[in-house]
DNA sequence: AACGAACTGGCAGCTACTGTCAATAAGGCA
DNA sequence: TGCCTTATTGACAGTAGCTGCCAGTTCGTT
């Protein structure tokens, strides 16, 4: 059973939308580019641009296949395999053009956004931080300890997974996003236990 | 060389306008307080207040001393002892009335809408991420590689101290917050080394 | 006391964002 | 196909966060 029509006009504003905004970014500068000029740029009432993506960094966090009711990448995590679970999330990235069907790559022409203004980083940390909190209730299930889930789930989501895309970007994205992670946690694992700190 | 007046009034102005603001959110919550009425309840203009704190959020993150030049915590960490660092910061908190010279604990009246506003969560993150990049910094200095720098200072900030902080909150503050750091860097080298994926 | 610099308040204005309601388009059904 | 119901959209008005600008005041200094 393919989309409805419904469904389908909705997908294709917000696709729309996303590539309209990115143009207008690239163009003129993020705060230079109003909601107002998005909306109209894309054939939408500016209270329909509100109604899709809550805010104007929302163009960032929000995942198109969620407003159709299907979630994409929720239920893919193994908590007794993280680091294998953080090396599949990210081999989506980067190779080939796309997240998921309709080889959309909005976010990742949207990533310099996500690196160089604050309120869109502040906005993806908040995505972070709910990801990491249906994280930590998975890892709690698993055995873990209320604090030891939370702060594990978090040093994973906030520091492996999001610093090692930092730095890959900041490096030009010219090594493979993998080894920068598996760098990093090697890292997190030295750090942890060899330290003079063991605790 | 005590402060001049003008130092001391922008200071006390400062902690009159943050006290006024945690009385009125206490009162009838966070959103339904505008700035007008913070600044008006302060005896200063809506001008001035913005002059001080920037954004609404601001409250959460200012730092008054820094507002007269002296900054509060910085250059106290020992990049070579991440753990003990830690350990020394959190001894100021929880402990006492209050963080350095005043006795003034607003921060900690202030952690429940830190916790509980996603603005001002937001906005703290946005505090912890400029800490984070000088804490990188440090780390590569003390010869750590920039991919490795950025995620360790990325857990520790993101994921140990936060998250300690976080679930020290949830468990309403009875355990000492350092158990929680420690019990978090625990479970962080049990997981980075223990698991199946070693990486 | 007088001058220059720092600071404050008031005003005007922009833009992000929300509630509400009428208009419209899609889906289901006879 | 034509009608009815319901979801979705657009227009309007309004709130509040935030900024630039300038005039007036306060403070530090010589």
């Amino acid at each position: 059973m393919p989309l409805t029509l419904r469904q389908r006009n909705r997908l294709d504003a917000i696709h729309r939308i996303m590539d309209t905004a990115m143009d207008l970014f690239d163009e003129r500068g993020y705060s230079d580019v109003t909601i107002e000029e998005i909306a109209a740029a894309s054939g939408v009432s500016p209270r329909t641009f509100y109604r899709y993506f809550g805010t104007k960094e929302g163009l960032f966090t929000a995942d198109p296949l969620a407003a159709v009711g299907l979630g994409s990448y929720s239920g893919q995590i193994d908590p007794g395999d993280l680091p294998g679970t953080l090396e599949r999330l990210i081999a989506r990235i980067g190779e080939g053009p796309g997240v998921s069907e309709g080889g959309r790559r909005t976010s990742w022409r949207g990533m310099r956004y996500v690196m160089e203004e604050p309120s869109v980083r502040a906005a993806v940390y908040g995505a972070l931080d709910e990801e990491a909190e249906r994280l930590t209730a998975l890892l709690r299930d698993a055995g873990e300890s209320p604090a030891r889930a939370r702060v594990i789930a978090r040093s994973y989501l906030f520091g492996a997974y999001f610093g090692a895309l930092e730095q890959w970007h900041l490096d030009g994205r010219s090594r493979p996003l993998g080894d920068y992670v598996r760098d990093g946690l090697a890292a997190l694992a030295d750090q942890t236990a060899g330290g003079r700190g063991q605790a």
